[in-house]
RNA sequence: GGGCCGAUAGCUCAAUUGGCAGAGCAGCUGACUCUUAAUCAGCGGGUUGGGAGUUCGAUCCUCCCUCGGCCCA
């Protein structure tokens, strides 16, 4: 994998000024017979081992001999002298000071000199001490490049502050941006915080199909593709609920997956068309149970992160203490408009309502009881934007909760809730509809809108309802926003900012 | 889909009532063996996102297009 001495650009043209002088340096150094892609450099030391290594020692105590190191990162930073220079090496988010003189080096420290540039991967071996400011230094006994940069770096105090290129460019992002690093490690920490909770709940951790040839368990537009050998149209799939409930009817009373759902519709601070949801499945659990380990869940997880249950969020301070407060969808909308539960179904009334305050009218849509879309405007434009503190919101209407079992109290609403913090929703859950003949009224049901124009309305899955059939017990079922969760507990107000790789259209 | 805003050197940003497009960083040359956004002196670097129009003259005004951001649906 090694270079040619010539340099050979793609676009030899569109050259800048620095990626020539780069390449030219490239070649001298393979002149004198350094490979500018180094081999492996083994038995490397991480910034952050030899940090705290040597974390307790000050220019009184260093002990002699000192203590020696094998590091290796990207220049970030370099500070040149006649005979001597300071460089500042990159190394997973952390940053180290070595310090390369031309008596200690030799014949080496010219060629170095002269022919390192900024964002250059470099090995370094050396002694720890303390320059005379008392900056922990590495003195370079060795230096060995391992990855000549034939580009240059953005600025290196400004960094890169163009949106577009820190999503188009991501490696460049997290070169130069503290923050974005510190976001896709949190990021981490916190799946595997998720898995481990999980797991300690007696969950186990299953894989169910991303290729489905009959999408469902969401109302979205899938996204289509196709299997050559099979000549088979599959979809991506919009939710993995049916499956996992499948395995509930197998015998698997707790299941989780944390993985990609994709969803055919449009891109927003809150919306990417690739997401990652954690649902989960608790056969005889209810849904009150699945809200108290929600609770749980997400003040550990705080707490894990933080340190604390209170963490900042633009210009909120969210507090995820348990007990989160709990209100009623209808209740909550009655009391907002002084609607009296005689008038929670009636249209006219609801209708004027719209009207008096003001409010967008929805249109009509095929299979939906309109009267649910009046609701649901009302909900979204009166009480959702005062969810900042965490909410589980209950009783949703039966007409919006197509896969949700309705309650045993009030057959108009379901045993359903949603968990709303800084107005993003973020988990929604509820007891499983396990009625095979039910189930397949309302796939039908759907179906019926679906033909009639509705395209998120998912077509009927056959194969699921024969799995009810054989009966599947009383089952409580929860979705959690992954990528939501991570914009909460990273203080990042877009969904771009916690994707590695957020959707844009292709580069003009 | 609609509204508003943006795209100028590798990066971060200026500028023009429409008149030779600038700075800092980065780069190049030189000086410098304890700097840390090193410093000092000098030098080079531009299809002003793409296209069309108005004009003697457009980075600036008009229209179309592309990409992005924010808000709304």
């Amino acid at each position: 994998m090694t270079s040619e001495p010539q340099s050979t650009p793609s676009a030899p043209l569109e050259q800048s000024e620095h990626e020539r002088v780069r390449r030219n340096k490239r070649d001298q150094i393979l002149a004198r017979g350094i490979d500018p892609y180094g081999s492996p450099f083994p038995r490397r030391e991480t910034i952050a081992s030899l940090r705290e290594r040597t974390a307790a020692l000050t220019p009184e105590t260093l002990p002699d001999p000192a203590p020696q190191a094998r590091i290796a990162g990207r220049i970030v930073l370099m500070r040149k002298f006649g005979k001597a220079f300071f460089a500042t090496l990159q190394d997973e988010g952390e940053r180290f000071q070595i310090y390369a003189k031309a008596d200690a080096l030799g014949d080496d420290y010219a060629t170095w000199a002269e022919l390192l540039d900024l964002g250059d991967i470099v090995g370094v071996e050396g002694t720890f001490f303390f320059t005379k400011t008392g900056e922990p230094t590495l003195q370079a006994t060795s230096l060995t490049l391992l990855s000549k940069s034939i580009r240059p770096l953005p600025d290196k105090w400004h960094g890169l502050s163009d949106t577009e290129a820190r999503y188009r460019q991501r490696y460049v992002d997290l070169i130069v941006t503290p923050d974005t690093h510190r976001v896709f490690v949190t990021r981490s920490l916190i799946v595997r915080f998720i898995r481990r909770f999980m797991d300690g709940e007696g969950f186990i951790e299953v894989e169910t199909p991303m290729m489905q040839p009959t999408p469902g368990g969401a109302l979205a537009r899938p996204f289509s593709t196709h299997h050559n050998a099979l000549d088979l149209e599959l979809f991506l799939r919009i939710a993995p609920e049916l499956y996992l409930k499948r395995l509930i009817v197998g015998g698997m009373t707790r299941v989780y997956e944390i993985n990609r759902n994709f969803r055919n519709e449009g891109v927003s601070t809150r919306h990417n068309p690739e997401f990652t949801m954690m649902e989960f499945y608790a056969a005889y659990a209810s849904y009150e149970e699945l809200m108290d380990l929600t609770e749980r869940l997400l003040s550990d997880l705080a707490r894990h992160i933080h340190g604390t249950t209170r963490l900042p969020f633009g210009d909120w301070e969210i507090d995820l203490t348990p007990p989160f407060r709990r209100i009623s969808y209808l209740d909550s909308i009655g009391e907002a408009f002084g609607l009296s539960p005689e008038d929670y179904f009636d249209d006219r009334r609801l209708l004027d309502l719209l009207h008096s305050k003001n409010l967008p009218v929805p249109e009509p849509r095929p299979g939906k009881p309109y009267v649910a879309l009046l609701l649901n405007v009302l909900f979204e434009e009166a009480i959702e934007p005062t969810l900042i503190q965490p909410t589980f919101v209950t009783g949703y209407p039966k007409a919006i909760s197509p896969l949700a079992r309705s309650s045993e109290n009030d057959p108009e609403v379901t045993d359903r809730f949603e968990l709303f913090i800084a107005g993003i929703e973020v988990a929604n859950g509820f007891n499983e509809l396990n009625d095979p003949d039910e189930q397949l009224r309302r796939f039908l049901a759907q179906q019926e809108s679906r033909q009639s124009g509705d395209l998120e309305a998912p077509p009927p899955d056959y194969d699921y309802v024969r799995a009810l059939e054989y009966g599947l017990p009383p089952t409580a079922g929860e979705g959690i926003g992954i990528d939501r969760l991570v914009m909460l507990l990273t203080n990042q107000t877009s969904i771009r900012d916690v994707l590695l790789f957020p959707l844009l259209r292709p580069d003009a």
